[in-house]
DNA sequence: ATCAATAGTTGACAGTATCAACTAAAATCC
DNA sequence: GGATTTTAGTTGATACTGTCAACTATTGAT
């Protein structure tokens, strides 16, 4: 109801809808993916998401966007792989550099799980205009941009 | 760089974002209160962060909003009490029902991380005009209220 | 060539999430 | 009005996650 004295700080009030929207998002994927009998917990799916959007991805780039420590990106990786997902494939010109790639199974996989995503999407996006919502993207991207800079390179 | 064949998932290309910003957020305020000498975990520093929003909240809305586990939210509020910057009041209406408060001492010490909340909204709205800030709140809450249903009422 | 920095892995340990079983209070139904 | 069901919260057991420190391997710098 009554904010206490944080009218000023009106990226507070951003971060209940973010937190409600992901977690939404977050369980809705895990359980599609569970239907197709994967494994999948809901940390995963944040990773599995991030590597279809950034195929390719570097771990430490992954741990940056996630905010977690290399560690713990080791072990998602881990059971990612196990259930053949995600593979690693090393940097030829780097090759301290571990890259993060979607399986060809991924692939088929999240091709049969794309109705709910787009039926979630739809559900999302609601009475929710193009325009309104590509100002709310690019709005956004500006937000991360100003934050992400001493965390995340590209 | 490249998605794989999920253009037309609009939501996904926000779900980056939002956990960028997030878990930017989320390391500040609890490296704030760690300067205070209170251990706030980043789980215990989201949770505060509702409550601080929402005065009052009963427990089981706060594990809707966090999209938790009732019994992740008694452990997390344990932690938040035994510091003395929550405290849990029975509703005397419906004796089932127990709410988070903020208490005396955790309204103080909100008030000395005031500046650094601050700062960092400051930082992360740079270059972004109260319209379209105002905008994006809206459309959030837009999303939130579509996709929320099924799982929280008020 | 040496030394420092970076990417990733592993082991140990603490913290967290989750399930099921439980108590207590309120709502529903006959 | 009393029995049943539903809801809010707690607790114990167990598995999972996150993090720290120590380690290897590779690259970059002096």
């Amino acid at each position: 109801m009554d904010d206490l004295q944080c009218e000023n700080i009106k990226i507070g009030e951003l971060m209940p809808l973010m937190g409600h929207l992901m977690c939404y998002v977050r369980q809705q994927t895990s359980q599609a993916y569970a239907e197709l009998d994967y494994d999948i917990t809901p940390e995963a799916a944040d990773a599995l998401m991030i590597i279809q959007h950034f195929d390719g991805l570097p771990q430490k780039k992954l741990a940056d966007i996630l905010g977690k420590d290399k560690a713990s990106i080791t072990r998602l990786l881990n059971s990612l792989v196990k259930c053949q997902l995600v593979e690693r494939i090393q940097d030829l010109e780097d090759r301290r550099i571990i890259r993060a790639h979607i399986t060809e199974e991924g692939k088929a996989v999240f091709q049969k799980i794309l109705p709910k995503l787009h039926a979630l999407n739809d559900l999302a996006l609601t009475d929710i205009n193009d325009h309104d919502f590509n100002n709310l993207l690019q709005t956004m991207a500006t937000i991360v941009a100003n934050t992400s800079a001493p965390c995340c390179d590209s």
